[in-house]
DNA sequence: ACACGGACTTGGGACTACCACG
DNA sequence: CGTGGTAGTCCCAAGTCCGTGT
């Protein structure tokens, strides 16, 4: 064992060493290209996901302040010792939306799709969207939709236009836009066809092989799931490139070497980026469907192939897999199956370093008291919160207490923690802060180096032969564990995690990682190659669940998954006018259950709603679309829905919507004979609620649209306001669309401690320039007329100035004023919303790049490192892509 | 039909690095 | 040159969704 260890560690070594250049995009200029030819194949494949989609602006909820107020968590400062705070506030600011459905024109949705096709659905479509063009309101978010349709109320959203049907919706402050340019709808009705439906998918069922374990070189089992044989080392390619880093190699074939592939995979991706170019709906069909749906073919074959499983497998499959589809079929590597990889290798994880006991004592009634290093690793750790929130919440204090006292023992002179005083301890670690505060910017650098030298190796993987970042190579560190929310766990006590508990993936080729920590060794070694991660042990506070250790967010991985999941947010474009059609006429539907799917689908459609999986008791009490308890939405009469519920993350949801009146008898209904906290649609669930989505699009589960309606939104808005202006101005305009998804989603931020503070400044800077502005134009009428300036503030008197250069003074401080009025909006504005998560998560960043490319934005002014790294899968888009 | 295990995405806040300012 | 505001990172909690075994 360790002697195998250490041969990778070698090699990785060299690696790394090849690299050094620190960011700089992995893929190859072209990039994007060899990728693709994978993403696509992922597609097709399993699981994954689909992701959301989103509507129209007139939802949002109105967050206002509030929002933030509510959240408990927040904020460190104690001062305020509120409790948990939560929601208190919110009174949002009123909005309303209406909404409506638009029922739109084309009948029926369901149309499942009829498979194949593609082709043909494409042209379909095609023609069908170009003469509509544009309009097809499915495209805009509901919400959109309707307020055009309710036209004049709905100040606020933005959207869509008014098209002919929409619903009316209602309302909300924002102003409206000019959606009117929207057309209508049009397209919709074609698309259904496609796709397959549904489930082709695969299900790779071999998955499940599970393993034998057998000692192996650590010491630890090392499970294999199929019979593996031998093992072949891994291909030498793989090696090698992996220095350099690039070139992914795919999966193939050795033969086909990057190379070749990549040729051949460029044509077709470009023909997918090309799809740009033609309309949106056929741009969608094309590229998903084929993607998505692997040939049957495909797919046995993957199957048998994963199987089967082993290195020879890998191998053979590789190839076959090439040789059958790859290339012509697109479909990626691993669809069908659910492989993920061929050839993965890295040195597992770092571990935090073992407790330094700082001697510190706290008091008890007021004496000192020795504790063991280990007693005092935990009153440290509650010593350090000291000035948090948390120690103002009693659960939080009696789970620390339960926990410690166990490591107290019984009959340990602390015995109750209200006689526990902690600041000896707490004012160590302010020292501590200050001294290392202090240091000086050498030392602190050298520091820095020491611990980038120390996590180097960890840092990096290489899969298929590209060098790849690691997520997550850090184990997390004991500590309390800080539930959001009212979590009923909060406080306990999250131990160290030693080798022992961790599991290790890894090529079956590769090196075994060596144990960083003497004479312990991993729980077990695998090599599952159906799977993306590289480590996991599981959660010391729910032993149920799982940490993971996966590649970095940049990784040709993650890139190619989050490329598929905008794939499917498109095709669901494709589908949302029939499934909308759908569902309105199911808000009438005689089967209860069935109008609860509608009712639901409607929520998660208009408003950006989770899909609201059940919970345990032991967590917090938070709720999602399927979720939600009669409390949490009130029926406004005559058709407004008010929502006020906890969603993810204890974040407070408030929002008031006009929505089809249809819909609002159903909510009153459902409600009817039942309390405040039983479940609002208690025939649904979200597995029943996808198994329903799936059957109108392949794939389609809650979450897609969300993905759908904060990119669909985003690519309306920015086509619709983009008007001239220079740069300042256009990236207002793509802020302020960001912003509408953001508040669509409910991304909320807690208004930051000094904000007040800090708007206080910029009015009296603000104050200040108006002042000088005013002596200015006191100077100039001077000037004008010949008399000499009065004296300035301090008393001196100015040098006369010819009226020209005060005219220009003017200008500038005019300019100052205005651009500092403006900051400050923006700055209230968003002080409760958080753009970051949309753009992470939601935005399709093709949108953005092709937008940036028309309009010659730097993409830099958008995306900042981390993120054109996130994306560099998108980078190469076609300038006219839409989304 | 379900409960449950499992894998992966999404999310806000703490922490840091960094940059403009007085 | 300290500072404080921020933008960017890190951290890890909390969701979603899939597959499975019963």
């Amino acid at each position: 064992m360790t002697v195998e260890a250490r041969e990778d560690k070698n090699m990785m070594e060299d690696m790394d060493d090849d690299d050094d250049a620190p960011l700089v995009f992995k893929r190859s200029g072209s990039s994007s290209k060899p990728k693709q030819s994978e993403p696509e194949n992922k597609l097709s494949s399993q699981k994954h996901n689909a992701q959301v989609g989103r509507q129209s602006s007139d939802v949002r909820p109105q967050n206002g302040t509030n929002a933030n107020a509510q959240k408990g968590k927040s904020v460190t400062s104690s001062s305020s010792m509120k409790p948990p705070v939560r929601p208190s506030l919110v009174s949002p600011k009123s909005s309303n939306s209406s909404v409506k459905a638009s029922p739109i024109k084309s009948p029926d949705v369901n149309s499942k799709p009829s498979t194949s096709v593609v082709g043909e659905s494409k042209s379909v479509k095609s023609t069908i969207k170009e003469e509509n063009s544009e309009d097809s309101e499915d495209d805009k978010p509901l919400s959109a939709r309707q307020v055009a349709g309710s036209s004049k109320n709905n100040p606020n959203q933005t959207n869509k236009p008014n098209a002919p049907n929409l619903g009316k919706k209602s309302n909300v402050p924002k102003p409206e836009d000019s959606d009117d340019e929207i057309p209508l709808s049009a397209k919709f009705q074609g698309k259904s066809n496609a796709g397959a439906s549904t489930s082709r998918s695969s299900h790779s069922e071999e998955k499940k092989p599970l393993v034998a374990r057998k000692p192996d070189k650590n010491g630890s089992a090392s499970t294999e799931r199929k019979p593996s044989t031998v093992l072949q080392k891994r291909p030498a390619d793989g090696v090698a490139s992996a220095g350099q880093s690039n070139l992914k190699k795919p999966k193939l074939s050795d033969s086909l070497a990057s190379k070749d592939k990549k040729a051949s995979v460029k044509p077709e991706v470009k023909a997918e980026d090309d799809e740009d170019l033609v309309p949106l709906s056929q741009r969608t069909k094309k590229s998903t469907t084929p993607e998505k749906k692997p040939s049957p073919a495909l797919k046995t074959n993957n199957k048998t192939n994963s199987k089967t499983n082993s290195k020879t497998n890998k191998k053979s499959k590789q190839v076959s897999k090439d040789n059958n589809y790859s290339k012509s079929s697109k479909l990626p590597p691993s669809s069908g199956d659910g492989q993920k990889w061929t050839t993965l290798v890295h040195n597992g994880v770092i571990f935090p370093p073992p407790y330094k006991p700082h001697g510190v004592k706290m008091l008890y009634k007021g004496k000192p008291v020795n504790l063991t290093p280990e007693q005092e690793e935990v009153a440290t750790m509650y010593a350090v919160m000291l000035e948090t929130d948390y120690l103002k919440k009693p659960q939080f204090k009696e789970n620390f207490m339960t926990d410690w006292k166990k490591i107290l023992g019984k009959n340990h002179v602390i015995q109750s923690l209200e006689h526990c005083d902690f600041t000896p301890i707490y004012e160590w670690h302010q020292r501590e802060k200050e001294k290392k505060k202090q240091m000086s910017t050498d030392e602190k650098k050298a520091l820095k180096e020491e611990k980038l030298k120390l996590e180097e190796k960890y840092m990096w993987a290489v899969l298929d032969g590209v060098r790849e970042k690691v997520g997550n190579f850090r184990v997390e560190p004991p500590g309390l564990f800080r539930g959001r929310g009212e979590h009923p766990k909060m406080g306990k006590l999250k131990r160290r995690i030693r080798p022992s508990d961790i599991t290790i993936n890894i090529g079956r080729d590769a090196p075994i990682p060596e144990c960083p920590i003497e004479g312990e060794r991993w729980k077990e070694i695998r090599h599952d190659n159906t799977v993306t991660w590289l480590a996991y042990w599981s959660d010391p506070i729910n032993g149920k669940e799982f940490k993971y250790v996966f590649l970095a967010a940049s990784s040709t991985l993650k890139g190619q998954s989050d490329k598929e999941k905008y794939e499917k947010a498109r095709l669901l474009k494709d589908y949302i006018q029939g499934i909308r059609t759908a569902y309105t006429r199911d808000f009438v539907s005689k089967d209860p259950a069935k109008k609860q799917i509608a009712v639901a689908t409607y929520l998660i459609d208009k408003l950006a709603l989770r899909a609201g999986n059940e919970k345990d008791d032991d967590e917090a009490d938070t709720v999602g679309c399927c979720t939600l308890k009669v409390e949490n939405v009130e029926p406004v009469p005559p058709n407004i829905l008010k929502f006020d519920f906890l969603g993810k993350d204890s974040i407070r949801y408030q929002n008031e919507v006009e929505v089809e009146t249809a819909v609002f008898k159903a909510i009153q209904q459902f409600r009817s004979g039942k309390k405040g906290g039983d479940d609002l649609f208690d025939k649904l669930d979200t597995s029943k609620l996808n198994a329903h989505l799936k059957e109108l699009m392949p794939g389609l589960t809650a979450k897609v649209f969300r993905t759908y309606n904060a990119s669909i939104t985003l690519d309306d808005k920015l086509s619709r306001e983009t008007k001239g202006g220079d740069l300042a101005e256009k990236v207002v305009t793509y802020n302020h669309a960001n912003k509408e998804v953001a508040i669509i989603c409910n991304h909320q931020r807690t208004v930051s401690k000094t904000h007040s503070a800090q708007m206080l400044r910029l009015d009296e800077k603000i104050d200040e320039l108006k002042g000088v502005l005013e002596e200015l134009k006191t100077d100039l009428g001077r000037a004008r007329k010949g008399k000499p300036l009065l004296a300035g503030a301090d008393g001196k008197a100015k040098r006369n100035i010819n009226p020209e250069a005060l005219e220009r003074k003017i200008a500038q401080t005019t300019a100052k004023i205005e651009k500092m009025e403006r900051d400050k909006e923006t700055k209230e504005d968003l002080k409760t919303v958080a753009l970051g998560t949309s753009k992470i998560n939601y935005l399709d960043p093709r949108i953005t790049v092709a937008w940036c490319k028309r309009h010659e934005v730097p993409i830099e002014k958008m995306f900042n490192k981390s993120l054109l790294e996130k994306f560099s899968w998108a980078m190469d888009v076609d300038p006219s892509f839409r989304f």
